[in-house]
DNA sequence: ACAATACGTCAGCTTTGTTGACATTCCAAG
DNA sequence: CTTGGAATGTCAACAAAGCTGACGTATTGT
């Protein structure tokens, strides 16, 4: 339990050390790469990138959302989002409609094909995810997703509760 | 505390929700976002990228490692690292000496100014990591370390624990 | 009427990944 | 001892996906 720490360092504050900081960032840095391995195995096949996975999740996620919004989301430019929705357009797995509201947006939908790939990333994800869970019990995700939580921007963590409580 | 989740199902398998699990990925996503962000500003300055902070965070942590053991660790192609390389050593923050026992074998070391940039970079990190270790305390922060090593894959893991108990 | 907004696009650049070809060095089989 | 194959590292060329900047178009709202 001790780590070779000083003795008169408050017990409480033993998992502040920089030793204990720079494990936590080493896990996350080899954790994330086994996150995004599944997927990126499906995508490579296809010929699409974790760009177009991002922008797949986030549109079935907030089905009829518009450009605008999906950048805001992703936090790139509009430039780099168009190219990969251009591609998941023309191949069909996205449909653009033009907004009856405010003719200038365009709301983003997955089709039935982009479903279907959906799905297959995201069941390829979850099983990773649900045997990382089930191997670390409850009371550890919850630790889990407390730090993630704080570990955010300010910003970013507005997008993360405004889609925390949607109803699948 | 109910999710709107069936209530005939068993009150310990509630985290394994297809929404639980959702939620963890979309706070993998956004966390990771933020735990690259403040490194990533310091490196823009300088014109070097994420790539050239892990060559250097991993010659600091395992000095005089071999181009093969860094590449098997970062899990990239030798000709991806060897760029990244070559303009740490023009740039003087790395320095590679030809192996005495096999002299094909490059060994890699941080130069002073090489580790100077690691520290700035290292705890511009850990700045925002023990933030977030603070708000979230011990517990939760076992919980995060236990569900990130699970989600590793197994050969990356054996890297993980490899380097996870050396001192500093 | 006019400024601001939302979106799309063109051009060009950077980082960081990839494959292919090649030089050097080591080691072991013949 | 030689020689051929394996291992290590380098150079060249290409692709994905990010970026900035400039510009066009349609629509909205003041």
């Amino acid at each position: 339990m001790n780590d070779g720490l000083p003795p008169q360092m408050g017990q409480s504050l033993l998992f502040l050390t920089d030793e204990q900081l720079r494990k936590g960032i080493e896990a996350m840095f080899f954790a994330y790469r086994g996150f995004t391995a599944d997927p990126d195995r499906i995508l490579a096949q296809k010929s699409y990138g974790r760009a177009h996975h991002r922008a797949i999740h986030f549109i079935h996620r907030s089905p009829g959302t518009t450009v605008n919004n999906l950048l805001s989301i992703l936090g790139v430019t509009k430039q780099s989002l168009n190219r990969v929705l251009r591609s998941l357009i023309e191949d069909g797995l996205v449909a653009s409609t033009v907004g009856q509201r405010d003719k200038r947006e365009r709301h983003l939908h997955l089709t039935a094909a982009g479903e279907a790939l959906e799905r297959e990333l995201s069941d390829a994800q979850r099983d990773r995810m649900r045997a990382a869970y089930r191997a670390a019990g409850p009371a550890a995700v919850a630790g889990f997703r407390q730090v993630l939580e704080a570990m955010m921007d300010e910003e970013t963590r507005h997008h993360y509760e405004a889609m925390k409580d949607k109803p699948e």
